[in-house]
DNA sequence: CCACAGCTATACTCATTACATATGAAGAAC
DNA sequence: GTTCTTCATATGTAATGAGTATAGCTGTGG
């Protein structure tokens, strides 16, 4: 026999509790007064007690009633409440957002940029930043400990992420400062260093276990001046690669934003045309992207074409 | 169109993001499944977006759901608790309850022990004491200030109010401490005072705009013994009354259980029988008492008459 | 590769109930 | 006393929540 107490029936008792009157009340709700009263009728049975007193002008809350509005007042704004975070975290507008980067994508004055912006257009958001190696970045990506991740492409990618382009950028030879390439840049008409002097050179790469694209790419890039680079000490680090080339371990290719930095020792010299490039990617699951995801690809792709 | 969002759609969802599963979900609600999917459909028809992801192996949270599930969560407990307090308010266990007391009452014994013992009873409710004259106190109780009052009654009395005895309590005459009836007191076997005696003594009585009940006890008692009292100056409170018998400004009759007070000046003594009587009620509206007005008047009849 | 198991969605019916309309009863105000 | 206001009751109706049966989909195991 007992009615489960609905949210109907709390709007209908909050009205009547504010109007004290059933009439008025069930004016304001848009229904008629008998059924407002029946309504109030099976709250009062359901919870075993009256609610209100019903007087000549109208009703009155009774002790029971008093209680009961103090506790169900804010319910109906906590419900709505609820469907806006809903509606809400539907529009990637609140929630978390983890976001991976790759070494070299950090170094990359777009990076900021992206972040800022999309800080601006979301502020309730809560972002988490990690930074790591593309494998990991990859499998974190896939196994969804990552939503979104800005790192650089490679052909074996795992298909079922979906893959923005957001830059090109070209590679350029890290040397140490006392290599003979890398006197001449101080000409501004100077033109790109011409790779396939760079062939007897050990080159620093980083290992093909922590990201194959810039290692192939680099790869690539010598092969295609038709040497096959002589490889150096490895390093996992886009740090390490520099100190190895300051010390005089080889050379290196790196993605040009890095030549922003300025590391003592290692000077950065633009290779001539056709230069080689690696791309600058924004990565996110094709299945069930969050809406967050979504939102932060779209950010990162308007300031990358801006 | 819209479908306003019940309760049952918030249990339902719960139930279905709890169990990550529809039909388990409609077993635990001992509803069928196609019911529940349907209730859950609505309700993201509601909000305009999914709030489950439907898999092979059952229903995961989107983002939406999971942002919508933390914040209703709480909702159906909030709503039990609501049920709960209107039942407690109901049986007088919470709420407020402002209690009136009389000058002389308050010094009776018997009040504070009525207070502890409902304040174990109903460690819950609050509290408020006030005290006042008796006028004051039931124009109080009428107008809805005071829910119960421990008062000295009289035929004067509001209709309207509920008067219930706890105790008689017997008139004494208090003296000045040189006064020639005050002397006699030290026999234990000792027979009360001739309340004629005192006929020619000036009475300090309360004024009777403050209190009807002990004035017109004390006139009473007076002409049964066959004199009508000279009044004295008049006295608002008790206190004021002992002091100016100790001043001697003349005698008064007092509820025997003020002779527990020490105040130098004063004895008190006992008359002879028949002893005049003073009542001591609790008071409350007849109509509608609170509940916690009825509970307070039990634990008074309770410890009055133990 | 097929059949099966497990899950959700759809189609349809039934019982419930929330609502509207009309009316009655009771108390306050004039 | 009369009238007005207010809430309660009676009754019919439309909406809807829930039940039953079934179809569709998706991984799994033989």
């Amino acid at each position: 026999m007992s009615i489960a107490v609905e949210l109907r029936h709390i709007r209908y008792f909050i009205a009547v509790a504010e109007e004290r009157n059933f009439t008025r009340a069930a004016a304001r709700l848009g229904i008629g007064q008998p059924p407002l009263s029946a309504q109030i009728k099976d709250l009062e049975a359901e919870i075993g007690t009256q609610l209100f007193h019903r007087v000549a002008h109208g009703a009155e809350l009774t002790e029971a009633g008093e209680a009961f509005l103090a506790a169900v007042k804010p319910l109906p704004e906590e419900a709505a409440a609820a469907i806006r975070a809903a509606r809400r975290a539907a529009r990637g507008e609140i929630g978390q957002l983890s976001v991976g980067l790759t070494g070299t994508a950090a170094l990359n004055p777009l990076f900021p940029a992206v972040i800022r912006s999309f800080r601006r257009s979301y502020p309730d958001v809560e972002l988490r930043i990690v930074e790591a190696n593309s494998v990991v970045l990859l499998a974190s990506l896939v196994e969804g400990r990552l939503d979104v991740a800005v790192l650089r492409p490679a052909e074996s990618d795992p298909a079922d992420l979906r893959e923005e382009r957001l830059i090109d950028e070209p590679l350029v030879a890290a040397l140490p400062a006392a290599h003979p390439a890398a006197r001449k840049p101080a000409e501004k008409t100077s033109e790109g260093l011409d790779l396939s002097t760079l062939r007897e050179e050990p080159f620093i790469l980083t290992p093909r276990s922590v990201g194959t694209s810039l290692h192939d790419a680099a790869l690539a890039a010598c092969r295609k001046v038709g040497f096959e680079p002589r490889l150096g000490p490895p390093a996992s680090q886009i740090a390490s690669i520099l100190s190895l080339v300051a010390a005089e371990f080889g050379v290196s290719l790196v993605p040009a934003s890095l030549s922003e930095l300025n590391v003592p020792g290692v000077a950065f010299r633009r290779l001539s045309a056709p230069e080689p490039c690696v791309g600058l990617v924004v990565a996110y699951r094709k299945h069930r992207p969050p809406p967050l995801a979504l939102n932060f690809a779209r950010v990162a792709r308007a300031i990358a074409s801006a």
